[in-house]
DNA sequence: GTAAGTAACTTGCACAATGCAAGTCACTAT
DNA sequence: ATAGTGACTTGCATTGTGCAAGTTACTTAC
């Protein structure tokens, strides 16, 4: 019975800047690793849960919920009894691809003990 | 007088993820802002902080810190008196140019209301 | 030589975000 | 009835952020 709705969201730009709105958007410890894990194929709350990073569960609720505010993901019920949900990239998201790719490639060869051992299954 | 020095920074990964590392380095609102002004020409201190996003003073401190120690970027005295700063992309910051491509491409792509409008001069 | 200005910061403090533990809800399985 | 699972929500202490004001070291204007 909340309906706590935060207004919409008409918080204004702080600047035109496309990397700056990108960083409002996705710039957080977790956001991305979720999109990481949604490339990878994960899709259930639990499956992001059980990820080695473990995002906190109230964050994960938070994040899912602002990236679909976003148009990023879509959340879909594939279960009715008990409910069950998957979240998916929508072509917002998935586009995401590349910028995932360089953000691998960067850490791979600037982090020491830094290893690829999830496979991203990204577009071409 | 202060000498509270956080011992160095043995603080384990959370995960051997590269993105999840990247991240830890670069995942807030502000980090890949000096980094963009550094692509695009600046170096100042006080440059940075006429940004249009007006980064908090303290902030901008912290982060060029946090990024020195990370060895993404430089601070060398161009000048003795008054003292005076330039800071510089190092190589390490400088292979970050493919990542702010892609951001910049992202945003451009989704988020509408952004622009172009600074020119980074990225490698290549 | 006193006052104002500039660059590069630091400090204080209120408010927001994060992280951990525990609790809830709707079921299924034993 | 008891325990278990998936998907969350709630409380609360800790940490981080954002704004204003202060500091240091000089240069320039009056």
């Amino acid at each position: 019975m909340k309906k706590t709705k935060k207004s919409g969201k008409p918080t204004a730009m702080r600047s035109p800047c496309p990397i700056a709105n990108t960083l409002d958007i996705l710039g957080d410890k977790w956001s991305l690793l979720v999109i990481r894990d949604l490339f990878a194929g994960k899709s259930t709350y639990s499956e992001f849960q059980s990820s080695p990073e473990h995002i906190p569960t109230n964050i994960l609720a938070d994040r899912l919920k602002r990236m679909i505010e976003n148009g990023i993901i879509k959340k879909t019920p594939y279960q009715d009894n008990p409910p069950r949900y998957a979240y998916k990239l929508k072509d917002k998201g998935r586009s995401l691809g590349p910028v995932m790719k360089e953000l691998v490639k960067w850490g791979l060869n600037n982090i020491v003990g830094t290893e690829a051992r999830i496979d991203l299954k990204l577009p071409e």
